[in-house]
DNA sequence: CTATGTGAACACTTTCACAGCA
DNA sequence: TGCTGTGAAAGTGTTCACATAG
């Protein structure tokens, strides 16, 4: 049974291949905004930081993306990315805490695109309560819960200090959120059900110094992707 | 020749282990405030999302950190952490773009400890600009270049609006900076023997919507590290 | 008897090299 | 002819299982 370019019945994306696309896909955009009409394989590499095979692999796994001969097309790659990622659903994404960090994630591209939208914020501060952040109203942490979250898997964004962390996540993951990214810096527990990811801003800082103290030369030639996160489905306190 | 606890001469740690180890450092300090005198590999494990095996072997490539048949000593698995990441030395830290990012990266815990520390700030908005943020006064960024980072190896992180991106990573490269942590969204370029690492905020929520669209099961029953940046050693663009 | 440290088996990723198609 | 797509080889990383030290 023949199909259409770009169609792939559910083979398997390899993890370290997921965790790619995302820069891939940024790439691509820019290389759209610069008015290109084709990109290779050794292009995109170049400017990813990763070398040719591997990005042909990497998209080979979503489908047969590319013409042979002539290269890929960006529009196609980042409609079939997003669709590998989900970014064709809608996602509702909560926030909460808005101090500088949680202001700054709101109004990110990253959050109002591929199919995130911010849909509430929240904050306790009486100053910020009430008042308005990319074109939503603050509303009090306490009324989390009165979030219907059950239907649409959500997900909850914890940009808090760390003292109130795990009391937001509960609050959160009771509300019916189905996944939790956590910037607070702190280690948090949810029920094994909910999909928990942690970012540290400054554990890229800490890699690099590592790479800088000439303690290892960096990696290879042109270097592999980096870590900030851990998930844990169900972790434990 | 025998040797103390906790020392090992230059054996090479692996870069998947590299990545692991600010995490294990941030849940180290949270045993450690919690009192907790001693602690397992199964215990680091179960906080960090990762299986106790892989503890062990990450530790092991730091020496013989561990004392058999009961565990291991937070304080000194902290210690030699912070020694193999280089945060006993001392990294001074520039950040350009004082909005809510900058802001948030300045005042966060992890830009003042292991090693780093912000030593100035630069923005070019007018209402900005010589206002006091973390106890620095903020600096036109036009004068980036009056800096003198050639002596210490200085990082330079970038917070400014994408179009800013790459006439700041120009100023900071030509300032003496040895690396530079990229949180605009644009592609940048450096020379060959500058370090170069992006953090974008919302690939973390990319790759978990791909694991909550359920079009694969989230990777392993105690799950990885993953990422947030690439690095590329003199880049193109 | 407990929990580390580690060889050895296994699994996953990356790279190579080239066949195959435009 | 040029660049993709992909088996097969090489290289890393993870997990197992147990000897070993406290």
């Amino acid at each position: 049974m023949p199909r259409g370019k770009g169609e792939r019945r559910s083979r398997r994306i390899p993890e370290a291949t997921v965790a790619r696309l995302p820069i891939y896909q940024r790439i691509l955009v820019e290389l759209q905004r610069l008015g290109a009409a084709t990109t290779s394989s050794e292009e995109l590499g170049r400017m990813a930081g990763v070398n040719a095979a591997k990005v042909r692999k990497d998209l080979s796994s979503l489908g047969t993306l590319g013409t042979r001969g002539t290269g890929y097309d960006p529009r196609l790659l980042i409609a079939q990315i997003d669709r590998a990622l989900g970014a064709d659903r809608d996602w509702p994404v909560v926030v909460v805490g808005m101090g500088n960090l949680g202001r700054a994630l709101v109004n990110s591209e990253g959050f109002s695109s591929h199919g995130f939208h911010v849909s509430a914020v929240f904050d306790v501060d009486p100053k910020v309560v009430g008042a308005e952040v990319a074109g939503l109203v603050v509303r009090h942490a306490d009324r989390i819960g009165e979030l219907a979250l059950a239907g649409a898997p959500a997900v909850g964004v914890v940009a808090t200090p760390a003292s109130a962390a795990q009391g937001v996540v509960d609050a959160l993951v009771g509300a019916g959120a189905c996944a939790i990214l956590n910037f607070a810096p702190r280690v948090v527990t949810v029920p094994a059900h909910v999909l928990l990811r942690y970012v540290d801003l400054s554990i890229e800082l800490q890699i690099m110094s590592f790479y800088l103290t000439g303690r290892a030369p960096e990696p290879a030639g042109l270097a592999p992707i980096r870590s900030v996160g851990v998930s844990q489905p169900g972790a434990a306190g």
